[in-house]
DNA sequence: AAAACGATATATCAAATTGATACATAAAGG
DNA sequence: CCTTTATGTATCAATTTGATATATCGTTTT
């Protein structure tokens, strides 16, 4: 048996609700996923071939096709959920982070500190237009909590909203003490 | 040109302090690196050959080997501090975050409440590991602060504290809100 | 009505990276 | 003496990214 990759479970996970177009599983990462996981179109359409091919997945004929356009629904089968399963009873998980900003800073001694406050200043500045679309959502989410779909999109969100909080107090502490200490 | 590669410059920022072998790199990525960036032989050693051909770094001869074993130093040069201080110098940093633990989370409808917390609680137990280890490194460093060297290392540690934490009260919310609405 | 444009949609490819593995020596411990 | 752990360089298949190609559809501009 094959590893696990990845990108299988997102499909997985995402066509566990319903049927969708490797077009549409590449919007939802970018849309609400896109703040703790990503994924191209250069591995979800190899990734849909390799999932049909071992059955963990299939196309939809019965959604119909109004246009005479290319769309290709696919389908979770019976093996899929199983094997999404399999993957969510494993609680161990690997996460894989890695910020460029900070090893900017980690390797400021090669410049001023006016380098590393503006490497600073843009990511607080990416971080808070972030952040205001994440408390959009936190705000929505928080109505309908009790509908247990909801309840888990909540979750990731306020994941997102503790962390990005904690970036822009970071953010404003670390800029402190490089402007104390230039040169 | 070609376009940057981020472990080159890992490499450039480490042996911008002093010359290096391919394994004292990795212990270093593997070291208080490892909080925010990681790197495999697999992409140290052609990065160490590439480096070396485009002149960026280059063999110190001068570095005896006392031993019949076979160590290779590299030491940067002064085109290859050039290039790191132009990356530096570009405020604007790619921060690549995958959550394998939020995905699980946000998928959590495809089983049972119990599965996301013994996820959250794995997540935690790491976590906290972690966290004790950056405390450890904070108290030790915020004595020396005066060295600039350690003011970087400093902040890097520090952005980890804060994110670190948020991730555990995260955890106690989350797992408070999915015991209340356990099916 | 034609042209231009942006969104939709599938697909492939070079380059970067991981994670595993291979190979070999040195040091430390039982 | 022997086994394990750390040191050290190196390669490879598999995964993933980021860019690019190709084409259709719907809307707006000329």
């Amino acid at each position: 048996m094959a590893k696990d990759r990845k990108i299988d479970m997102v499909i997985l996970g995402l066509l566990s609700h319903n049927p969708l177009t490797g077009y549409d599983i590449k919007k939802q990462i970018d849309g609400g996923i896109r703040f703790f996981w990503k994924g191209s179109f250069g591995s979800i359409y190899p990734a849909l071939a390799s999932l049909e091919e071992s059955g963990l997945i299939q196309k939809a004929e019965n959604v119909k096709n109004e246009s005479g356009r290319e769309r290709i629904y696919y389908e979770i089968t019976d093996a899929g959920r199983e094997k999404l399963r399999i993957w969510l009873s494993d609680s161990k998980s690997v996460n894989d982070l890695k910020y460029e900003m900070l090893l900017k800073v980690f390797f400021g001694g090669a410049t001023d500190n006016e380098m590393s406050i503006a490497t600073i200043e843009e990511f607080e500045k990416e971080i808070s237009r972030d952040l205001a679309v994440l408390q959009v959502y936190k705000n929505n989410l928080s109505h309908v909590l009790d509908q247990r779909d909801h309840l888990f999109f909540y979750l990731t969100v306020s994941f997102g909203v503790e962390t990005y909080e904690g970036y822009l107090r970071w953010c404003q502490d670390a800029k402190k003490l490089l402007v104390e200490r230039t040169d």
